[in-house]
DNA sequence: CGCCAGGCCTGCACGC
DNA sequence: TGCGTGCAGGCCTGGC
């Protein structure tokens, strides 16, 4: 289920125990996810010590010496850190045994997600090569989203949507940060004005941020036992909101599919 | 039982 | 023609 603030979370969650730390196993029981796990990489990790941890969209980098393990966490993926006895159970996929009787279990139900090696430029993985700008940082302004509509005639909800646009936006937040930007998702993309890619680019930003603060409230417990992510707990105005009023005006939310998902929106406010 | 949710890559079809 | 774009399919499980 994670969208961007919870793989966020998950990051600072994950950092201080796993800096510096030595790897001393890698244990791999169902390399079937998104793409088979690599069945080198035991040979390739033991012994590295990881260096740093960080984010790029959706996808955590696991930086050692020799080489960076690319983690995705799919729809259903969970990492946590663990005692190092603490038993396997059924969708526990696989695991990177440290060096002080702890380690870092990768958990996935649906198995969408992904555990990639690449050597040299994590950032230059054929997967990730060609994404789109972080929303978070200064590239994604109006200026950037202006221009990169301009040749798209698809709604406007599928291209914020479009990693190779800007990356991080899922479904819940894409129908959230239109609904705060007062924009129908199924307008077309290159007739928003400078000014409309501003707002959204605004309410894109904030949708993120307040979850990735929420996210941070619960960050123990996501990371240490069962928590739930810090979205679950949000009320949304929109989304998953169908046939009920809407908080600021009272009309009925409106559902619709885009892309083959649904979309959530207010026809008044939007 | 069937349907839906979720991320996102791949491949096909279409139009300029 | 070739390219960009738009769309559908597929992967998988659990919950209703």
């Amino acid at each position: 289920m994670p969208e961007l603030p919870e793989v966020e979370t998950t990051l600072r969650g994950l950092a201080p125990h796993l800096t510096g730390q030595r790897i001393a196993g890698v244990a791999i029981r169902h390399p079937q996810l998104r793409w088979p796990i690599p069945r080198n990489l035991p040979k390739l990790l033991c012994g590295q010590t990881i260096r740093s941890i960080r984010r790029r969209a959706k996808y955590l980098f696991i930086e050692c010496g020799n080489g960076t393990l690319i983690l995705h966490l799919g729809m259903s993926g969970s990492l946590r850190i663990l005692p190092a006895d603490t038993l396997a159970e059924k969708h526990d996929h696989f695991d990177l045994l440290l060096a002080k009787g702890m380690l870092l279990r990768l958990r996935d139900p649906r198995r969408f997600g992904a555990v990639l090696w690449h050597e040299g430029d994590p950032a230059q993985h054929p997967l990730l090569a060609r994404l789109g700008v972080e929303p978070l940082e200064k590239e994604f302004d109006a200026a950037y989203l202006h221009r990169a509509t301009r040749k798209r005639s698809a709604a406007v909800k599928l291209v914020i949507m479009d990693s190779h646009v800007v990356v991080g936006v899922g479904n819940i937040y894409a129908n959230e940060a239109l609904f705060r930007a007062g924009i129908p998702p199924q307008l077309a993309a290159n007739r928003l004005s400078l000014a409309r890619c501003a707002q959204l680019v605004q309410t894109v930003r904030e949708t993120l941020s307040e979850a990735i603060q929420m996210g941070g409230s619960s960050l123990r417990d996501y990371v240490d036992s069962n928590g739930n992510p810090g979205y679950f707990q949000q009320h949304y105005w929109v989304y998953g909101r169908a046939g009920e009023p809407c908080r600021v005006c009272g009309t009925l939310i409106k559902q619709i599919r885009q892309g083959q998902r649904s979309s959530f929106y207010c026809p008044c406010c939007q």
